[in-house]
DNA sequence: AAACTTTATTTGTCATATCTAATAACCAGA
DNA sequence: TCTGGTTATTAGATATGACAAATAAAGTTT
């Protein structure tokens, strides 16, 4: 048997997809927080983010440095950040995913951390998993019935809990 | 309104769940492979772990220094690696999160990158939404009409693609 | 038991992503 | 225009998790 699959640690995977130059995880959170906070208010800046994203400032401007260089913000020192087209493609992107993924993990029933589970999983998956997502949304969402049948197997399972 | 859900970065997550002793994604990879090696092969050393996890000896060597402080392994130099029971406890969570996600993936239609994803995924959900997945995959392991009528709703969509 | 092979450890490096403390630039009111 | 408050930057520190190269211990073979 070469029941070999070819196993790495998350680390592992970071270090490949930064090869092929995507964004970090962290990148990617700086980003879709700009691309929201832009929405909402117009333009962002780095103490705004820095808050709504609960980091320090002087982190802010680290990465708002490399988003820069990356051609996804329009930046200079003391100024206001905005995003380049690149960059609002690539924020709606994200703040997409995210949606999708929120949606979904509401219909899994997950309420205490969802947000939290949202902002850990979506920056790990692949596109073929976020359309899987998107279509199961989707499919759930207009299938009322199934949805009902659904829940149904939840609130039964509940009792007869033989996992966890 | 108050609309300012607590955002946080990924590695604001990290932080925080280190401050509660978790293990990080990484020993809970390390962890993970050592239960499935002992399982199949009755024991661990380094060098198969460094082989399957695709990572060097080297690094393996540390961090299986840490689950022997964290009283998760059984381990003296140059020996070979077993399980105490909270590390088969432990262990068997992860492999059976794992393959929980990893079912749930193939539900959606994940081919190519299926492995990956949950490699990825897993050190990020949390409990709820692992139970969350667990019942969603009986759900539609014992439906077999709701998976069919899924199917089909994948595949009247797979051309008319609004999404990506 | 000496030589050779396998296995594992040590040491030092690199990159990411945070933080704190000190400093600098900007801006508005008196 | 000076000056105080706000905003942002810089510099230096810490932690994680990976790597390579050199070294050391253990095991095997004759």
């Amino acid at each position: 048997m070469n029941n070999e699959r070819e196993f790495r640690t998350v680390r592992g995977y970071q270090i490949l997809d930064a090869e092929s130059k995507a964004l970090t995880a962290s990148m990617e959170d700086y980003l879709e927080m700009i691309y929201r906070t832009c929405g909402e208010e117009g333009y962002a800046r780095v103490n705004r983010l820095a808050e709504r994203l609960n980091v320090r400032p002087s982190s802010t401007t680290k990465v708002i440095k490399k988003l820069k260089d990356l051609g996804l913000v329009n930046y200079q020192k003391y100024g206001v950040i905005k995003l380049t087209e690149k960059g609002k493609a690539l924020g709606s992107f994200l703040l997409k995913r995210h949606e999708v993924i929120e949606e979904f993990l509401k219909i899994l029933g997950v309420e205490e951390t969802r947000l939290k589970d949202t902002e850990m999983i979506e920056h790990d998956v692949s596109i073929s998993t976020l359309r899987g997502l998107y279509t199961l949304n989707r499919f759930l969402r207009e299938s009322p019935d199934v949805m009902k049948q659904y829940e149904a197997f939840r609130i039964k399972l509940k009792d007869s809990d033989d996992f966890l």
